[in-house]
DNA sequence: AAAACGACTTGATCAACATCAAGAATTTCT
DNA sequence: AGAAATTCTTGATGTTGATCAAGTCGTTTT
């Protein structure tokens, strides 16, 4: 039921040189050398089930995580019972860099489907990174570039429509996917509406809606989880938020 | 203007080791003789005046800065020439670390009053950091605090009403105004109603509005840019989204 | 000091999206 | 396979906060 599979499940000793997510991860830009080093102190475990969590918040912190094949929901339960969700993470994206802080995370992660992960001790990465300045300049780039998606998700609850937010979230997606080597306009979703809609800051019913909506003007075709995006361009549109998009459809 | 001053203008020559603000800092948790060698790289310019940027989206990134005194807001400007607030920094307060990503900054930072700022060229901090671990961990755990922020941030956007997030923004420049040895109770916000909005995701009306409707339920006192906070205890409430906040006020 | 400008406030109206409610389609459980 | 529980969809209604409009207050300019 995963969408595609990027390293089968079996590959529990793959090691980092022959992962085909190295150039996405944590060993991008380093030598086969430093690679090698990385190698050693990463831990490959079974495969997490549908459900079962990676971490969750206010645990003890020691290791960051990189999902190698499946997909991790990120989501901090606030006190009311209800829950953010922070984000969905796919194979080559690494997780927990919010507990390095105070050594305790500060939100939960669990998979979605079945899902692999490498585990790397964060004590053990900061030593190696101390004696390995490409490693360190990659853990600096990496904490940066979180800092930079979450505050483009800032701006996309801050000032976009339910329409916007929802053309956003398919082609994030979509580039992920084709990143990864898939299809950028035929893939599965793992995870429900309603965790479609706690993301975007939308009510199920509107994530629902809108999906039907952007079926009917033919932006895309849906079935369950199954999504096939047929108007690209237009959904670029959608996002930068000028209604040219509208005017280009012609309601068939 | 300014609201108060935690190092007058003049201290243009003083070291971490003298700065009331090295708790809050890249210093935080380093020893002397360790506060010394990073003190070394620092520079220390003359204050931006109101309006000033400290860098615009798109400058090629050097410096990481420290606000000293004053305050800035960031923001990042989107293609149809609004823009999005993305935060308001405080004396302490560490700005630029979204550019380390790809040595670009991919926004903009601008005083909002006279202000003063440590320059920290990073590649400099990069090597030092290499040879002392503890700064390295500083490093870590301040990246890694922003990207905590930046979450909680989401949050408020995602699932709070317009009462919830003005009550949740008063409240942090309480705090942060405490840790600084200033009142918790009594301070100048240094932005426009306009940009409060735009860092909530809501209209200035909304903003001068809910100003307003505090002021007449006792929760605080608001004249321009001076507020008081009357009663922080049931502002917390309000944060919290319980609405036991309203049962306990009898509206005079 | 008068005029012009910008920031803030207040009121009236509107729209987007949430909420409530019910039914259809799937998945899970036995 | 059949029943129960979820998840998703669709419709009707309601509410929050945006937008539009006008006026007040403060500040800057001349």
């Amino acid at each position: 039921m995963t969408s595609r599979k990027v390293v089968s499940f079996e590959n529990i000793k793959v090691a980092c040189k022959n992962c085909s997510l190295a150039t996405l991860c944590l060993p991008m830009g380093l030598t086969p050398d430093d690679v090698e080093r990385l190698d050693c102190i990463i831990k490959r475990g079974r495969p997490y089930h549908r459900g079962d969590h990676l971490y969750r918040g206010g645990d003890k912190f020691h290791s960051l995580r990189v999902i190698t094949s499946g997909s991790v929901k990120t989501y901090s339960p606030n006190e009311d019972g209800g829950e953010q969700v922070l984000g969905f993470h796919l194979p080559g994206e690494l997780i927990g860099l919010d507990a390095i802080q105070d050594d305790c995370h500060t939100c939960s992660a669990i998979a979605l489907e079945t899902t692999a992960v490498c585990e790397i001790p964060f004590s053990q990465l900061e030593s190696l990174s101390a004696i390995m300045p490409s490693l360190q300049h990659q853990m600096y780039r990496l904490l940066s570039r979180e800092i930079g998606q979450d505050t483009e998700m800032l701006t996309l609850l801050g000032k976009k429509s339910a329409e916007e937010r929802l053309a956003t979230f398919l082609l994030s997606f979509s580039e992920r996917f084709k990143q990864r080597g898939f299809s950028a306009s035929d893939f599965f979703l793992s995870m429900s509406r309603h965790e479609i809609g706690n993301y975007l800051g939308l009510a199920v019913e509107t994530v629902s809606r809108l999906f039907t909506r952007f079926q009917d003007e033919n932006l895309l075709r849906v079935e369950r989880k199954h999504v096939q995006l047929l108007d690209i361009p237009r959904l670029y549109d959608i996002v930068q938020g000028c209604d040219s998009a509208k005017s280009s459809q012609s309601r068939g």
